[in-house]
Formats: structure tokens, C-alpha cells, sequence
DNA sequence: CGACTTATTGATGCACTTCAAGCGACGTGG
DNA sequence: CCACGTCGCTTGAAGTGCATCAATAAGTCG
């Protein structure tokens, strides 16, 4: 199973043989978690790394009023943590939206790999800046566009990242978030989130049902928010034209 | 001046004296740049990394409709792109506010640096995960927060950041930063920004003018807006309990 | 089947936007 | 040295996207 963990980082940087061999020096427990769950809580210490095999998590804080804000979604082949590692202290949590897949990466042996494995290093650190960059779009979508762009522009990207993992057949894909999740997401309440989704069916832009999201014109729903692919750094050249990620194949459980 | 670089990284790191020695190998560039002039441009390819050591700029993106997000503030003593310069395109624009003193660190240098210096690499990390758990709560304080509180809550964060590297006395701070420019960063219109600070000077907890912001009362100030600086990771312990980052001393210009 | 979570619908209110106009400070050219 | 344009700040009036409150329907799971 250290070949996800291989697998994920050689879609951003060739490794050599060495570095390969460094990453199957450490071998990565593997638990099944059920949904809801946390992973890490604000407030820990940063532990092992988590990678997503299978499932879809977050993360989030909650404020002292008792709002939530998720902060990032993870999908099949996401790290959740790579990026706080090396950080005192968890300033938010990571939890499970479905029952998940996990793989778990002592921490001592990535900090080992970063004083001797450069081009690891490398790899990780751009698994961390598109994680950024993702971030920084989600600022831009909550702040500048009106609730119905705002989730298509969410349903959009989800659709390439998981593209990107096998994971979309027919335009549609798994989709275990519950209205109030995306509410949370969104800076929204779950009844405009209500009534905005009732609005994009009526456009016959989408259909939700059963957990199970389907994109009936991706081209239209990419117009419709003005969506531009560039934030994700996909690079066709890397993620299509190399070898489809077989580790990731099993169906998404709501 | 490389100096500057070194004393920043050593602000996260221990480096042996074979980092530093490495670190001087290259003689960075310091350039006098005007205000409301960009350093880098969205479709750019990442070249040199720009540190600021004088003068504040900010990250920030420009959407179809002509709406300007912006996404991060660079007050002296920050790195503006060192998280982007491993990527393939830049996907937002870096631009100053008032005029700049900027340090320009070659790319390769630091592409060097990553293969033969892992302490170093880790400061470099350890900047690029700072940034981004800002950028975590600023996602946090658009979506929950109403614009008094949102507008206090950068104001707070600003005086810690700034106070961190010398740049505070007696509660006040240049804030060469127009109401535009904090509408743009809040994702609200400058009419309302401005009635916003009326409100907060009403209630005696700011006074702004002539480009100075001056907090009256700080603890005040945070409990109005809720605010956490634990985000920050900035850890007394290496902050404040090492020497006073010598090398910002000037006065900011607005 | 019963308990609980999630989705739906309606009525009302408000934080913020939009549009529009006026004001003061500053710099520049005649 | 004053006329004039520009830019940032200020103020008012009217509109709206979304929140809030509240109740019901429709899953879903043990």
C-alpha cells in the first residue's frame, strides 16, 4: 500500500529508484474510518500524515459561537495533512464526511525523506502549494460570487479533481455531502443551499440524487461561474497522459 | 543583505553555519519598487522570489466581471511567492500598495538550497504553511464574521504580524491601505467599508488617519472580534524571546 | 416501526449593495 | 498662484440576496 503514497507523489515529480526504495523503507497502517469522524482535532500535536485511499473528508474549524467553516474537501489521493506536519500545533481539525480509506504516514519518516530524498521533498512541497491554491480560489468563490456560481464553481472543480482519480463516470460522481455540509463550506445557511440547488436542477444544469451527482452539461455549468481550471495546476501533460491511478478503483460508499 | 533571508529563516530554523555559508553563495538583488505596481503577474512564469523588507504589498486576483480579490497581505520581513515559485504558472498577480523595498532571491538558488540544505528547506516550509493557515482564517473570517467584526479581526492580525518584526509603537501602525483595497480583501464594497470604520471609531476602539491606524484599546479590540492569534503560529518563544529582527528599522512610507 | 437526521417550503427581516452626488486633499500645468 | 482634474472619503436613498424562524415532509438506520 506505500505504492499510493509513491503512486501520488511521482504525478508530480519523477523519483528515482532511490527515493522509491526510501518510500517503502516505512510501512503506512491502513484503517477503514467510518463517517463523521475526526482525524486530528484542533489542538493536537500533528501525529502521522494522513492520505485519502478511499472516501471523502475535510477540514474545518468551529468558531465560538458554533459555526462551522469547512476549509478544504478531500477526495481519493489527497494528503489531509502533509502541509501542518511540520507545524506546532493543529490550529483546526480533519474529519471524515464519508466512511473513508486511510492510509497513515509516520511523521519521523518524512522528515527523514526531506533531509535525504530532495526530489521527494519536492514533490510534497507542490502536493502543499496546489492544496494553497485551492484555498485561495475558495476565497475568491465565497467572496465574490452569489450562491448559485458559488456551488456550481464548487461542483465543477470536484468534477476534475475526481476526473483526475478515476473517480467520475458519465459526469457524475460520488456526492456524500449533506446540504448542511455545503452550507458550511459556502458561508451559507442549508436553506438557501436548499433552494439554490433547486434552482440549478431547474436550469437542468445538475441532477443529486441518492448521494450521486451528475453534471448534465459541464460546458454550460463552467460558463454559468466562470470557471477557469488553471487554480488546480492539473497539467494534462502530467495527470491524463500518464498512466490512470489503479490504486484508486473501488466505488465511494455514501 | 542576504542577512535578511538568513534571520527570516532562522526565525523557524536552527541552520548550521553550512547553511548560511550557502545561503550567502547568492547575492540577491534589492530593488526600490513604487507603489500600485506589480512584482509578478498572473500567466507569469515564477522567476525570482521576492522577499519585502521594506513597505506593504499584497497577492491578489482580478475575476472576469473586474472584481479584485485580495488574497493576502506582505508587510516587511515576508516572502511573497516563495510558495509559487515551484509551480508551473502563476494564477494570481503580487503587487505592491505602497512603495517597496524588495529583495529578489534567484529561483535556483533556492532550487539549489532544496537539495543540499534540508534544514533550510524546512524554514522555507514552515513560511509556506504560515501563509496559508492565514489564508485559512481569512476564509474563516469572511464567511462568519459581519464586516465590523472582519474589519477588526485584520486589524488585529495586522498589529501582531507587524509588532513581530518592530513595525508597532504605541498601538499604532502605518496602514498605507485604502478603504478600496480593504473592500477588495474583506469581499465587501468600499461604501459600506467605510461606514464600518465610522462604526469602530464611534465605539473608541481605532482611530485611522493620515494612513496611521492607531488601536486604543487592544483587548478590547480582540474579544470584539472573537480573535484567536494561536493561527498565527508566530510562538513567542522564537519571536519575541530572540533579538528584534534588526534589519527593519525604516519607516514605512505611505 | 420509531427515532433521528436531512430536505423542503413559507414568511419576514436585515446586512450589505447599488446608484448617485458632494467634498476635501493633492498635484499639475498654464 | 489659481484653475482644474483626479482620487479617496463621505453621505443618502432605495433595492436585494441571503438569513432567520418555524413548521412539515421525506429519508435512513438500528
Amino acid at each position: 500500500m506505500q505504492d499510493a503514497l509513491i503512486r501520488k507523489l511521482e504525478s508530480f515529480e519523477e523519483l528515482s529508484d532511490a527515493d522509491r526504495a526510501a518510500l517503502r523503507t516505512f510501512v503506512p497502517r491502513v484503517r477503514q474510518v467510518s463517517a463523521r469522524t475526526d482525524l486530528i482535532q484542533e489542538g493536537d500535536l500533528p501525529g502521522d500524515v494522513h492520505l485519502i485511499l478511499d472516501g471523502y473528508a475535510c477540514r474545518y474549524k468551529v468558531l465560538p459561537d458554533g459555526q462551522r467553516q469547512i476549509m478544504a474537501f478531500f477526495v481519493p489521493g489527497d494528503f489531509c495533512d502533509l502541509n501542518v506536519f511540520i507545524l506546532d500545533q493543529m490550529d483546526h481539525s480533519i474529519g471524515t464526511i464519508s466512511p473513508c480509506t486511510v492510509a497513515e504516514i509516520p511523521r519521523q519518516a518524512i522528515e527523514n525523506v526531506i533531509t535525504h530524498h530532495p526530489q521527494v521533498t519536492k514533490a510534497m512541497m507542490w502536493c502543499a502549494l496546489v492544496d494553497e491554491a485551492v484555498l485561495r480560489e475558495w476565497l475568491v468563490n465565497n467572496g465574490n460570487r452569489q450562491a448559485d456560481r458559488r456551488i456550481a464553481h464548487l461542483f465543477c472543480e470536484l468534477l476534475l479533481r475526481l476526473e483526475a482519480v478515476g473517480r467520475v463516470s458519465d459526469n457524475s460522481y460520488a456526492f456524500p455531502f449533506t446540504q448542511h455540509d455545503i452550507a458550511d463550506t459556502m458561508s451559507l445557511t442549508s436553506v438557501h443551499v436548499n433552494r439554490t440547488l433547486q434552482l440549478l436542477r431547474g436550469l437542468n444544469l445538475i441532477t443529486l440524487q441518492h448521494r450521486v451527482l451528475t453534471i448534465l452539461d459541464v460546458e454550460q455549468l463552467k460558463a454559468y461561474c466562470d470557471f477557469n481550471p488553471n487554480y488546480l495546476h492539473l497539467r494534462n501533460a502530467r495527470w491524463s497522459g500518464r498512466r490512470q491511478v489503479p490504486w484508486l478503483s473501488s466505488v465511494q460508499g455514501g
